[in-house]
RNA sequence: GGUCUGGUAGCUCAGCUGGAUAGAGCAACAGCCUUCUAAGCUGUCGGUCGAGCGUUCGAAUCGCUCCCAGAUCACCA
């Protein structure tokens, strides 16, 4: 039982004793004390005073005393105004200590048999260009969500829809049969999905062009856009596609195989991973079957030409298009059908998509219609929306190169971190692979941690040069702590000194206990970040912690302490404040070096 | 126009299940390396929490109205 939950019991005892009434301990919810006053947790009184029928002074008065009288935690308290300040009785925060230093895996809850399961979709690119920085933004949201959720108990499966199919592909693929002289990534010395992509901008450079000269020779945007050979072409192969052109299908699965061994390489830096993968064009006839049951059943309709429409009005919605008047397949439609097929490979209870925030629209439309189609998650499914990443010039334009392009981005963020770090001494006796290593682990945790600290909602600007900072809140500092810690551990292990803490009763002081009450929030907030669904809620916490710690840090001399109990209480709150920051950078799949 | 989401220090952001004098970092300025890593620590400066009204003992937090910004409302994906 924790301190918060002893006390809670204890106030509700108190009411009952002082004033005859039953309150219910857990709406009674003590708060960590503000640093200005005495005492480690309040209990705000106020809600108590139509209760005791007593001035807020005075019912906080009684209700410390009788905490004081009754309760071996409580040591003694204080009042202001309303609020009644409490000092737990020192000895018990070395109890904490230990309880958290002998709990394994803790804040974490274990995964069950009965554990329900939780379907993660995120990434989901397109097979025509690379990943770009918006996808960095989902990639590493959708991941560490998947740990959190995982921590939280569920069972999570991560899984990733890859658009691999449609007339964004059919451009690459035309540009490449036109102007590429049968060139290969390897050929090239290029990455399959950076080929692709520059085949998709070479398109609508030509396409422009072609556009412009037709404009030239008086024709109208409109006509001109009707009238281009080149788009017309790449209608004709999309059909071809569909009519399943040996040919045509034979450069699809060639060139998309270029992009998925790019994709990889850029997943694996980045640290992301799926247990299942889905194509469209695997998916994308599946929703007509569904369509046509839902008619049935009455929750979709036919117009007279033919066209199926979901009438969603009764919702507050519109009505919705799922069949196109020939008989074809709409956006949604692919949807219904992705549900389906995950449906029967996976037994899942929840579903939560991965998705920019301008689908926000589509997601409240398909969770409607999968609940009318009966799929027992589809009314709660999450859209885990998230805001758009803009630069500082505006939104990015893959057509226009404006992209801030993924694997250059890891680049820059590694070349910096390795220059810092060089410049600052950091890698003096490393070996080169070492050295390599480190540098990696910090360009990446900066840029990890940058995207997962913000609220997913907000839209962020990413500055290029600015924006990633090694200083303050960011991962190279919770980093930094986490280092320090190992390198006392280390020093600890030579001197083959005593860890042990369980037997002492030392009596910890004011930062010491801040800490083990900032170690003993760790379980709720992992449970609070599983709940609302959000990495940033954890990188907040550790900063805090970090924070925290490093203040301890600075003031303490842990290993010449000369008092051994002194000095192995120290080690081992260090210990653990450096096993939460392992954990919690887990969550958000940073990884923490061992030195930097 | 309808719906959704944001608006907190010069900048980037916490805080939002209502609690004490609204917190960090960056930037600016002033200090701290013979002591376990100075990517650190300490201090100064910086705020009509978009505006107003309401609920409450108490509102950045809840409700209503308005303002600003973004997204979305296709037989596109």
């Amino acid at each position: 039982m924790s301190i918060d939950n002893i006390i809670s019991q204890a106030v509700a005892d108190a009411v009952k004793a002082l004033y005859s009434v039953e309150v219910d301990a857990a709406t009674i919810v003590p708060q960590t004390t503000k640093k200005e006053f005495e005492g480690n947790l309040t209990i705000v009184v106020f809600p108590f005073l139509k209760i005791s029928r007593k001035n807020p002074e005075a019912t906080a008065k009684e209700l410390g005393e009788y905490l004081q009288a009754n309760c071996e935690a409580v040591k003694c308290y204080n009042v202001i105004k309303g609020f009644l300040n409490i000092t737990i009785e020192p000895s018990f925060w070395a109890g904490v200590l230990s309880h958290i230093n002998d709990t394994p895996n803790y804040g974490f809850k274990p995964v069950t048999a009965e554990s329900e399961l939780v379907m993660i979709e995120y990434s989901s690119p397109n097979t025509n260009k690379p990943l770009h920085l918006g996808h960095v933004r989902n990639n590493l949201l959708g991941f560490s969500l998947s740990e959190i959720m995982k921590a939280n108990g569920y069972k999570v499966v991560k899984t990733n829809i890859v658009n691999d199919r449609g007339i964004h592909i059919c451009k690459s693929m035309l540009a490449w049969e036109k102007w590429g002289d049968g060139i290969t990534p390897e050929k090239a010395g290029k990455k399959g999905d950076h080929l692709i992509g520059d085949f998709y901008v070479l398109f609508d450079k030509h396409y422009k062009a072609e556009l412009k000269s037709l404009m030239a020779a008086g024709k109208s945007e409109e006509e001109a856009e009707k009238e281009s050979t080149l788009m017309q072409e790449a209608r004709e192969m999309l059909q071809k596609w569909e009519a399943g052109d040996a040919k045509v299908r034979g450069v699809w699965e060639m060139m998309n195989g270029w992009v998925y061994a790019g994709f990889d390489e850029t997943y694996k830096r980045l640290g992301v991973d799926f247990d299942k993968i889905y194509y469209e064009s695997n998916t994308y006839l599946e929703g007509k079957d569904k369509v046509l049951e839902g008619i049935e059943k009455g929750v979709m309709y036919r117009k007279e030409d033919g066209s199926v429409w979901a009438d969603l009005t009764n919702d507050g919605l519109d009505h919705k298009l799922l069949l196109r008047s020939d008989g074809t397949s709409v956006y949604m439609t692919q949807d219904i059908g992705t549900a389906k097929l995950r449906y029967q490979d996976y037994p899942i209870d929840k579903m939560i998509y991965v998705v920019g925030n301008e689908q926000n629209y589509h997601f409240q439309v398909l969770s409607l219609l999968l609940d009318r189609l009966g799929f027992k998650w589809g009314k709660d499914l999450v859209h885990f929306s998230y805001g758009m990443v803009e630069l500082p010039e505006g939104k990015m334009k893959s057509r226009e190169g404006t992209v801030v392009d993924a694997d250059d981005l890891m680049d820059e963020m590694i070349n910096t971190a390795r220059e810092t770090s060089a410049e600052l001494g950091k890698l003096d006796g490393c070996s080169g692979e070492e050295a390599e290593n480190i540098s990696r682990i910090i360009g990446l945790g900066a840029l990890k941690y940058f995207m997962l600290k913000v609220d997913p909602r907000k839209n962020m600007t990413f500055n290029p040069k600015e924006s990633i900072d090694f200083n303050g809140n960011t991962g190279p500092f919770i980093q930094y702590t986490y280092a320090r810690i190992q390198s006392v551990l280390r020093k600890v292990a030579e001197s083959a000194m005593s860890q042990a803490v369980d037997a002492v009763a030392f009596e910890p002081n004011e930062k010491e206990i801040a800490l083990i009450q900032r170690l003993a929030d760790f379980p709720s907030v992992v449970e609070e970040a599983g709940k609302a669904y959000s990495p940033a809620q954890i990188a907040n916490y550790t900063y805090d912690l970090v924070k925290e710690y490093n203040q301890f840090y600075h003031d303490y001399s842990i290993m010449k302490e000369e008092n051994a109990d002194i000095r192995a209480f120290r080690i081992c709150l260090s210990r653990n404040v450096g096993e939460v920051i392992s954990r919690a950078m887990g969550l958000l799949g940073i990884e923490v070096p061992e030195r930097m």
